[in-house]
DNA sequence: GATGAATGAGCCTTCATTCAT
DNA sequence: TATGAATGAAGGCTCATTCAT
């Protein structure tokens, strides 16, 4: 965690610091990415950063924490899963419009963050990513779960398998957007999501097939 | 490529250079792989690696290519692919199986060439990895079409998504019985593989639901 | 010599501050002395030091002539020495007995100044040290003239190479009693130093054998 | 201990390097040191001090040990001192001889060990330097037991007092000519010793005075 | 062609000092 | 005057690459 001084700074300097850290990270990995150049991006002393972090493994892992919280509480997402899906297709979906949004106003953001759950971290990030992808399973597994009571579910699969098979097909969805998105660059607009929606239900009419009660 | 004096080396040498530089690659990543090391562990001197290469980043691509040529070579991929998948399923099946034999012998080029796929090396493969991906994808699509054309797969979900849909899967099962046998290390037998056949056949079954015509 | 400021601050604050100086000069030598460290001690800011003092290196000199100065008054050096030492030997005698009481109380301090003479600030100090020695001296001269013209101490020799003779037991001497002080650690009591009076009588008795008028 | 590279050097520039690193450490103390000016002027890459030594310490270290064998090994102080030697006041006497000569064509080296043994560098020797005084002073122990059963050496005063003593005056009579030789700067010729002299003998004379069997 | 020592650019980190509050 | 955050120079160390043998 930053020491106390990083919290004392306004809140858009401490954008500026995350975002200019993001972005190095981002574009040399973490053993490239220099602080100088951090540091002047945030239009700070080099200095400073070390005031504000303890060094730069912490820098990162906080910039790790920042986005994931940052990109929570712009999409809300805690509140909008807890409330809005009822069951794993809708949970599907939404998640993918989520993922389309992020992608188009916070590209930066969400590409750092792939990268850390895809590994590109690894020896830095290792658990807590495994933590968070735990939570992130169990989520599913519980919406699985409620679907076999519920009856939309068969139950002839277990639960891991078919949560396997939720999150592959939502994986390379969710990929698939993400391409879509990179490839139009600063031109996505609000819009461009309407275009792969009939993709997006077919794929969850594929799940549907593939796992729903007869 | 490397240069014409790596290719002079009798094969066991050959070999125990690119075992070391994958083995360091590794165990370090791009950056922090330390050229010393790789030659000291392929018993060779330092200034060799740079008669064989151009430099670090050649001999990581080269690592990655002969990676996935060993492997390749070993187990005759395109052929037996070839030959013996005649639909998706089968593919699905068989390159499972593959994956688990792949890892059960060769464990250290595997995970390397996971990785690298995964995305840990991303800034120096992105290319040479999406040209791999596409070759795949279209193998896919491929049989996609075939099983279309013969009837055993549901018209009305266009290639792309059908596509998306197997090899998220696919994925899902591969990284499933890899993460199973990362976990037996070393002890991982020929019999193994059947504990989890039921869970590919059930992923499987899961699959033809969901595209199998009805 | 520090700023105004500094002699504003009361008498318990002024050493607060100067003790958490020589402490941390103590530990760590000038150059690796942490002038935050030194605020942090002396529960005062870190930018106040450079309000009592231009830079390390002054408060590194005050230090030293703080810490002589404090133990100077405390044991009443001076008028100690001018009025009861009316040679040489009883010289020799009492000063060491200061030196095992110094030790006993103000072991830090002492410690410092010892280094200090010892030359482990050689660089900074060289110039002052040099002066402090040479009074030292003086005053070990004077006695030897006065015990020369008072019959006590021959006259063959001289004055400059007796002074050599008294000073290096002298320093031996106290040496010896520092070490045995810095063994028994914070356990010395009043009562240690008779266990080394004979000591301390012996080396006395050796040096009047040798300088001794017959 | 450097490493194996820095003993394939020639002599010639081990010595060059051994003499840089000794002149930086003389001038700015061990923190201040500048391992880049140590390679400059020993005319060598400022990582090749790094293929020789493990680190700055280490360089520190082995200069401590490489001054000390060179003055051994010039001087023959060993054998001079095993065979010379037959009392301690021939000791004093050739050993004050031999200080001289040192300071007189190795000031550099000298002046260095010196202030490792007062101490400059306290933190970085302490036990390496206080083994070395451990010899030293058994070896004046013996002169003394030596002395004693010869009947040269009172008998009623203990041998730890006698060598304290002599280490004393010895002490001092060093500094008296290390300071001579400092102020004479590079005119010091050989003869001038021929000055110091009688006031080495009368030291001595008042050593025996106070030693000496009656 | 093989070797491994030599090279020096590059970068994280520390911390004395300054400065705005 | 007190504070402590901001600053940036400085330096130890690493290591890919070159080069002399």
């Amino acid at each position: 965690m930053p020491k106390e001084t990083f919290f004392i700074l306004d809140d858009e300097k401490q954008e500026k610091v995350m975002r200019a850290a993001i972005n190095e990270f981002s574009a040399h990995g973490f053993e490239k990415a220099n602080i100088g150049l951090i540091a002047k991006n945030a239009a700070v002393a080099k200095g400073s950063i070390y005031q504000y972090f303890e060094n730069k493994k912490e820098l990162f892992l906080f910039s790790v924490k920042w986005s994931t919280d940052y990109l929570m509480k712009k999409y809300d997402i805690y509140s909008s899963y807890k409330n809005a899906t009822t069951d794993v297709f809708d949970y599907l979906y939404s998640s993918s419009k989520d993922a389309w949004l992020q992608m188009r106003e916070e590209r930066e953001l969400v590409i750092f963050i792939q990268d850390v759950f895809l590994g590109k971290y690894k020896n830095l990030t290792d658990e807590s990513v495994s933590v968070m992808l735990k939570y992130a399973n169990e989520y599913i597994i519980g919406l699985i779960r409620d679907g076999k009571k519920k009856g939309h579910i068969r139950q002839d699969i277990d639960d891991r398998m078919l949560s396997l098979f939720v999150t592959g097909a939502s994986t390379k969805i969710k990929e698939y957007l993400m391409i879509k998105a990179r490839e139009a660059g600063d031109d996505i607009v609000d819009g461009d999501f309407e275009v792969y929606d009939k993709d997006i239900k077919a794929m969850i009419e594929l799940l549907k097939n593939g796992m729903g009660a007869k």
